[in-house]
DNA sequence: AGCTGTCAATACGCTTGCGTATGGATGCTT
DNA sequence: AAGCATCCATACGCAAGCGTATTGACAGCT
């Protein structure tokens, strides 16, 4: 169906300039978003980062707003549940949102495109994909609070409290320069975060 | 100097078009800001707003991030002195920050401009104000939680804990439709955050 | 009344980005 | 070999937005 081949290596090793399919531009827009943001995913720099024309592009999408709808598909259908089928495994409640939160803090690539959608949430595409993701994972982390013992309502409260402190984290880390942290510090705060939020076993 | 009369009257009872001051796009732009994003304060449709055309902008301003600028340096003078009076004759550290919470948690005109402002954070002329309100905001809030006993790095961390769902929480609520709470449960989650965040007395 | 400074309108050029139209190239199929 | 489908290039039109240049309107002062 797809050129399966050249798209399942890595775009640096594709020998050079084959022809594209849809996949590839979907994954294009993922990589420019992650790096500069919704806005900078304009058809004719995408092209020309592709080594192509937009005559390429509206062959394979019959809009902009397609393709920014195909990509956000493919992020949403991938990105969240390889997380959480990394730590499903772990049966304490508790020690699963440690883990959760730890391995959480590293997806860098991750973070990059949450914050990017984040920042594009008005765009009539991007707004629905973000409110079915965020409302998913709190509903997730409710439903583990809940298991380490906390009641109905202060899970739903300390749900929206850890994602609020994961996506207030994102801004603060990934759009304010001077706030990078040293991978020390970094993980001492993540750590005082887990201890704050996630009650003792 | 500047036509004080209209100026300090409310928009709405301005009589119509007198003549503009460049204290008027400045307050024009912040509105617009709050409304539709940074991105959106573009000079001919402030123009439109304001019932002029784009040569007066030009009159008053030698560039779009002339008028940026200094329609954020307004906001950074005034804004957040505004709300830390209210509190700063409260004694104990931890009724200070409670009322802090409760306070901004209500102060809704100035969290869409600091929404609009972290969206556009990545904008030359934003970025280093962010930067400068954000960790003016977050040492304040570790002094407090300092005066309030616990020890110097807890303090920092719990700061840049309590920032960040602040943070957070605009994003959710401001930006995703569907994460607004009603009234109640708005006032509990505020509740549930502040006995999370702040040491009890 | 005339001058001058202040604010504004109009018209223009430039760039970026979207989308269309049309023709060319390449490769698979028969 | 011919034909059809697939993929891409080129050229165009259009809108939004920035910034410039020039002219006009009006108020206050002399």
């Amino acid at each position: 169906m797809t050129n399966a081949l050249s798209n399942t290596l890595p775009v640096a090793e594709r020998p050079e300039k084959q022809r594209l399919s849809a996949q590839d531009w979907e994954l294009a827009a993922l990589e420019l978003m992650a790096e500069e943001g919704v806005a900078a995913v304009a058809v004719e720099s995408l092209a020309r980062r592709l080594g192509v024309t937009k005559g390429s592009f509206y062959w394979h999408f019959s809009q902009r707003d397609a393709l920014i709808e195909a990509a956000l598909k493919r992020w949403e259908d991938t990105d969240t549940h390889n997380l959480l089928a990394r730590v499903e495994s772990i049966e304490n409640p508790g020690k699963r949102l440690r883990e959760l939160f730890r391995l959480t803090s590293r997806e860098m690539r991750s973070h990059k495109i949450y914050a990017a959608l984040l920042k594009a949430a008005d765009h009539p595409v991007v707004a629905p994909v973000m409110d079915r993701v965020s409302h998913e994972r709190m509903a997730y982390l409710a439903r583990v609070f809940q298991q380490a013992g906390m009641d109905h309502e202060a899970a739903e409260h300390r749900a929206r409290l850890a994602y609020s402190a994961y996506v207030g984290l994102l801004q603060l880390t990934l759009q304010l320069r001077s706030s990078r942290l040293s991978t020390e510090v970094f993980d001492a705060y993540v750590g005082h975060m887990i201890d704050t939020l996630i009650p003792a076993e």
